[in-house]
DNA sequence: TGTACATCAGTGAACGCGCGTTCACTGATGTAC
DNA sequence: TGTACATCAGTGAACGCGCGTTCACTGATGTAC
């Protein structure tokens, strides 16, 4: 029963949607193929119709959670260019809620993979080189605009690297510890939300955040 | 042909160890019980004698890699206290090295395997949680006497929150886009390297950082 | 436009393989007398 | 202290299971004439 083209393209990237809400919630080697075409609604006989293997789908999950969380960074903070409001508050607030850390599935691939993807291979690397990149790029975009005024000793770009690097740690952390030490795990949380959105206002090494628009 | 007491337990230590290392190099569903036992030098069929599941020696082999860290930890800091040497910078640049970012197994047990403890049990999660906490108290207490006179805006506490989930989260980055994108990866470690150490420097809210001994 | 055939996304069963775990057995160690 | 027996860390083979992958088959779609 063969499909119409448009059909099984639909079908494929259905495939790979639901792929990278369960390869965030197991790990690239936590789910297996069964799962992953059984959760698109399919008998898993098919998979290699789409693609040559595992890997390959990893690769393409991993690129579309990346891109989809780029796209919804991107609109976040360019909102608030417009309206004025405190978007990368707004974004910080988010990216280190306890609903992010509880709810891996449908949150940042980086958090989520990021560990996994150091032992994988260089093709599913390259998925998150280009993620990476592109949300730097946002980051160090945001600064360039938002920081310029502020005479911060660091080059928008660093301060993209170094914000990334504090998002990813502390959500990592605080899911390391969630199920054992709750309370730590908040703490965790609490604080680097405090520490870049206060130092943010402080210091001005990220950003200048008004409480309300201006 | 039965053992010692005192022959079992060193086997069940050194069983420990080497898992220890290849979990942190492989994840703890990157490697099997017949290749851990087989790396620590024996069959797999008496792995049961020790252990009472894989996960009990995920469990214990985490505990370990966190305990080693932070012996090693304290006494670069300790030793640095002594000799007025710069100990934190001397532990930031050993950590945020490619060193270190190329050698999974003989280094941090949180940056190898925080994604993974998210998703076990709460008794692994228990012995990051001790780790993590433990890691902590020993960079607030340098904190606390290093950058007390500095006026931070934040505790020490704050500030050693801060510090692990920026270097953890460094790594994971660096390491996740080693192969693809090596340029890419070099660029994180170096500028969380400046961004942890200059900041100490210029801002001084972690610590001060002198260049020699005073 | 209509017909004949090739294509291919899907199904369901099977493949070999390695997984975590169990078990019968061995024989030196530890223990009870 | 010496003897008899229970203990248990190790071996090697086996267990059922789920893994990634392959394959024969189906039948609607796409294509060539």
């Amino acid at each position: 029963m063969r499909l119409s083209k448009e059909k099984a393209a639909d079908n494929r990237q259905h495939i790979i949607e639901s792929a990278s809400r369960l390869f965030r919630q197991h790990g690239f080697n936590g789910v297996g193929l069964a799962d992953l075409m059984k959760a698109a609604g399919f008998t898993h006989g098919g998979f290699y119709n789409h693609f040559s293997s595992k890997e390959a789908l990893a690769s393409e999950a991993a690129s579309l959670g990346l891109k989809r969380s780029n796209l919804k960074i991107s609109a976040t903070l360019e909102d608030g260019e417009k309206t004025g409001s405190a978007s990368l508050k707004k974004f910080v607030e988010r990216y280190l809620s306890s609903e992010h850390r509880d709810n891996r599935g449908s949150g940042c691939t980086i958090a989520s993979l990021g560990c996994d993807a150091g032992r994988e291979s260089k093709e599913i690397q390259a998925s998150f080189a280009k993620g990476i990149e592109e949300e730097l790029a946002i980051f160090a975009r945001y600064f360039a605009k938002r920081g310029a005024k502020e005479g911060s000793p660091f080059s928008a770009r660093a301060q993209a690297i170094h914000l990334l690097a504090q998002l990813v740690g502390a959500v990592i952390l605080a899911r390391a510890v969630a199920e054992a030490n709750p309370l730590l795990s908040d703490e965790i949380l609490q604080n680097s939300r405090r520490y870049l959105l206060k130092r943010s206002r402080t210091t001005r090494s990220l950003s200048r955040v008004p409480k309300k628009q201006a």
